[in-house]
RNA sequence: GCACCCAUAGCUCAGAUGGAUAGAGCAUCGGUCUUCUAAACCGACGGUCACAGGUUCGAAUCCUGUUGGGUGCGCCA
């Protein structure tokens, strides 16, 4: 709004302005406030002065966006011109067009995913995957040219577990892998190895010989392989590139599935080596330090564990060597200038290691280098554990979640709907159900993950803005059967005056709340974007389909007439765009029937 | 032991930069479909914002401490 020709010198900009604006405690009192305690100390007035003053410049100012205002103590109350600003904002919104974000210059990676082969992608690896998707797509909303990158953990002590496994107590037969979901299956190969070595580990502490026997040859082997790995031996390393492709093919099946896209990818395979070059060009330069016969860093500012370890006694390196290499590949190969690394929050220390060491290698983008962090996910009977046998793999929360979604809601369209819309309705509830319950949470929340509860839920859900945005299309579509059509000279705008006495029509309650809740869709993703947080997105569209809800309940379009139906066909199609577009930031699909 | 995170209604959570009477969803109870999708809408019930100090015109929000829970802490990733 355009409060800045209102506050004389009191130091404010548009934004500020704008961004000081609240929603008063009860709507009759107003549809914005503007609180007046930040300016008294600037003006050197009391809040209640400048509250009246300020109302008394609005009154008088003749803006036809502001129908009244007044002083309420050291508020500023405001009443909306629902007209002028229906019609500066609504033609904008039903074309589609969007507030065009300031362009930047600042080039943005955003690593996320990060999944190791020859494990098994589960519903907690989801929250990392709608997170990191959420920030790329905001960023870019938000002007910013970003880079989604994703980093596959194809090395490591897990693989030489699982190729163990594979090896020794799999017979001929039983390696052959199913016809589909290969990774899948790996994963429960790496699974079986995995608490195997546990149980021995348990075992042997409590005094069981045989079976730290059997514990020592199985670190003897699984050294053996990595060994034989890290060497490039032919034989180990054809295994290892076929069931590293099994894994590499049922993660690109899950991304299409869940609609996200990566342009540059890396693997840990690749910054292996260059990570031990570096440990050796900067121990040289004297960056890096030995102690206890390893190579690492002292970095005091972390003070209660100074010290990141880059090479290993027996010369090998360690996921922080890979990723200052990586880094350093991210700088020099990608030109980036800022770098965003979407890891769960176990590994907070670890990034600011890795950044001050960045640092004083000599990078500068390290001060760019940023860490969003989040919570778990868990389930109702508490961390998932392979061995508690409470893991919810991928395919798993696909399967049941489509299945649910279609029993509950959608085979009463069976017949009337083709099956495969069907099908492609039930994808469409089921990713929004998902995206939604991972990204609405704060990140520092931990998320409970109920099947139950995701998939049955009323109320505040994904599922909810998507049945809001059908049910806004099916308002279109009904009255467009009757020939009720938006006229595409308000679509089109133009005609400020002409549309601001059309969209003046819009008095009842119901349509003046979703009217203003429109108008925070920019702001909110902006805020979003320079925040990093998409649940901001989530609350604000709940909001606002809260309200359009409440606008279908009580205001019939079809029945409307003249200017009224304009209005109202204006606003519903605003409504619909606008929500399909934060929809879209948020990777929700956006259904036309459900 | 050190570091970081969390604590708001019976349950799950919003409450950005301190601001008017702390809000939703679920659950419970009661209403609203011959009219655009009831996966919706309306109402009722429900709070010592963990506790104790402090900062100030004003604190769920900032500071200090306490309690309870979670996570991380040199040769894993």
């Amino acid at each position: 709004m355009l409060h800045a020709a209102l506050p004389e010198a009191a130091g404010l900009s548009e934004d500020d302005a704008a961004g000081l604006l609240e929603r008063p405690p009860t709507p009759d009192m107003g549809d914005f406030a503007f609180p007046c305690f930040r300016l008294a100390r600037t003006l050197r007035k009391g809040p209640p002065v400048i509250a009246a003053e300020l109302a008394r410049a609005l009154t008088e100012g003749g803006d036809p966006l502001v129908e009244s205002a007044a002083a309420l103590g050291p508020y500023v109350n405001i009443r909306l011109g629902l007209g002028p600003a229906g019609a500066l904002l609504l033609p904008k919104l039903a074309r589609g067009q969007f507030e065009t974000p300031p362009v930047r210059d600042q080039r943005i990676m955003v690593e996320f995913s990060q999944p190791n082969t020859h494990k098994a992608f589960h519903v907690g690896h989801m929250r990392n995957l709608c997170l990191g998707d959420a920030l790329v797509r905001l960023l870019r909303a938000d002007g910013y040219p970003v880079i989604a990158a994703n980093y596959f953990g194809d090395v490591g002590a897990h693989i030489a577990k699982c190729l163990w496994w594979f090896l020794d107590h799999l017979t001929e037969e039983q390696r052959q892998p199913p016809a589909r979901h290969r990774g899948e299956w790996l994963g429960q190969i790496y699974a079986a190895a995995s608490d195997q070595l546990s149980v021995w580990e348990e075992q042997a502490e409590a005094g069981d010989e045989q079976a730290a026997a059997r514990l020592a040859a199985a670190k003897a082997r699984t050294t053996e392989i990595l060994h034989r790995l890290e060497t490039r031996e032919p034989e180990m390393t054809a295994v290892w590139e076929r069931t590293r492709r099994w894994s590499l093919d049922e993660f690109a099946e899950i991304y299409k599935w869940s609609d996200v896209e990566f342009d540059a990818l890396f693997y840990e395979s690749q910054v292996d080596e260059p990570g031990l070059r570096l440990v050796d060009e900067f121990l040289e330069k004297g960056v890096f330090t030995v102690s206890e016969g390893a190579v690492g860093i002292f970095n005091e500012e972390i003070k209660h564990m100074p010290f990141f370890m880059l090479r290993k006694r027996d010369g090998n390196g360690l996921y922080a060597t890979k990723d200052l290499a990586l880094a350093r590949m991210k700088f020099e190969h990608h030109s980036i200038d800022r770098s965003i690394y979407v890891v769960d929050v176990r590994q907070s220390d670890h990034f600011k290691h890795v950044f001050l060491t960045l640092k004083k290698m000599g990078f500068q983008q390290a001060d760019q280098c940023q860490h969003v962090p989040y919570e778990m996910v868990e389930l109702p009977d508490g961390p998932m554990a392979t061995r508690k046998g409470n893991v919810i793999l991928f395919r798993e929360l696909r399967e049941r979640m489509t299945a649910t979604i279609t029993a509950n809601y959608l085979e009463q369209f069976r017949g009337d709907w083709s099956d495969a819309d069907i099908e492609a309705t039930a994808d469409a509830v089921a990713l929004g159900s998902i995206r939604y319950g991972m990204l609405g949470r704060d990140v520092n929340q931990k998320i409970v993950f109920d099947m139950a509860e995701w998939t049955n839920r009323e109320g505040n859900s994904g599922a909810y803005l998507q049945y809001t945005f059908a049910r806004a299309g099916s308002v279109l579509r009904v009255c467009a059967e009757e020939g009720k059509i938006l006229d595409p000279a308000l679509r089109d705008g133009g005609d400020e005056r002409g549309i601001a006495a059309v969209t003046a029509s819009l008095v009842e309650p119901q349509e003046r709340e979703l009217l203003l809740a429109l108008t925070g869709l920019e702001r909110t993703i902006h805020a979003a974007a320079a925040q990093l947080r998409p649940s901001v997105v989530c609350v604000y569209l709940y909001n606002l389909c809260k309200a359009f809800n409440r606008f279908h309940y009580s205001c019939r379009v079809k029945s409307a007439e003249g200017e009224l139906l304009q209005a109202r066909l204006l606003l519903v199609t605003a409504f619909t765009r606008g929500l399909a577009r934060a929809l879209d930031v948020l990777g929700i699909p956006a259904p036309e029937r459900m």
